[in-house]
DNA sequence: TTTAGAAATGAGAATCATTCTCAAATAACT
DNA sequence: AGTTATTTGAGAATGATTCTCATTTCTAAA
């Protein structure tokens, strides 16, 4: 049996949050954004669906900032910023990923490529101001 | 005053541990494979040392895999391959990393790089032969 | 609609990587 | 040797994430 978006109330508002945003949220972060909404929703259960979503690949985690995991709704390839300054992590959706990479990669490695993660680090330019 | 490499035993054997394998290893890899030299090192120390590294811009850090931080000496740009199965850290020396995003990076967003990272995920030989 | 079984959730405990504290050891410089 | 600054070990503290389990919510069939 097919689950219904409206099922799982919580479930689809954890996903739902995850995708109207830009911000690349945390689970904290997610679960604080949903608290007017959802305000008995509790962090395990922010935690457990966004390790679901994962794990179907609904979502992708973008690592670690400072020792917390962000995740991203957008599946898509492309390509972030850290701001080494204040944790907010970008998309930078003008540069482009070089796809052709993946089949270099696995002629040279014999590895099986499943995902590829461009990242920049710096400082933002609200940082740079400071 | 200078440091020499012997004033500070522990310290430099840290280092050249870091130096001297190709396994990108996490702060208890290091430890482990300090037993046999230093058999009273502590963990502490080691992680004491990478960050002191790190923040030296002596040595990377990978991000994290599994939840566990991963560290590499070599500061170079760099690919690598992280194989989902068996949590191995790979360098990918036959891959070229585009060095001219950072310019386009930097004009378009309006920040400063400082760092870039380019990571493959997937399945290494060995375990995609399970 | 009721009911039984399955899945999802909340609350807080447990886990585990990492950082911190502080006293002891070591090194540098007189 | 004596004095001071740095490094270290041991274990406690921290903090993000996961786990447990009782409760709630949903599903499917009667």
């Amino acid at each position: 049996m097919e689950q219904s978006a409206r099922q799982f109330r919580k479930r689809s508002a954890i996903l739902d949050c995850l995708r109207s945003t830009k911000s690349h949220p945390s689970a904290e972060m997610v679960h604080d954004m949903l608290h007017d909404e959802h305000p008995d929703i509790s962090l395990a259960t922010v935690y457990r669906n966004l390790s679901l979503f994962k794990t179907q690949g609904m979502i992708r985690s973008l690592g670690t900032v400072n020792g917390v995991e962000r995740f991203d709704a957008d599946t898509h390839p492309h390509v972030h910023f850290i701001c080494t300054g204040c944790a907010r992590v970008m998309d930078l959706p003008e540069v482009e990923v070089p796809q052709e990479l993946n089949q270099d990669v696995e002629k040279s490695s014999g590895c099986r490529v499943e995902g590829c993660q461009l990242t920049f680090t710096g400082l933002c330019g609200r940082c740079q101001a400071q």
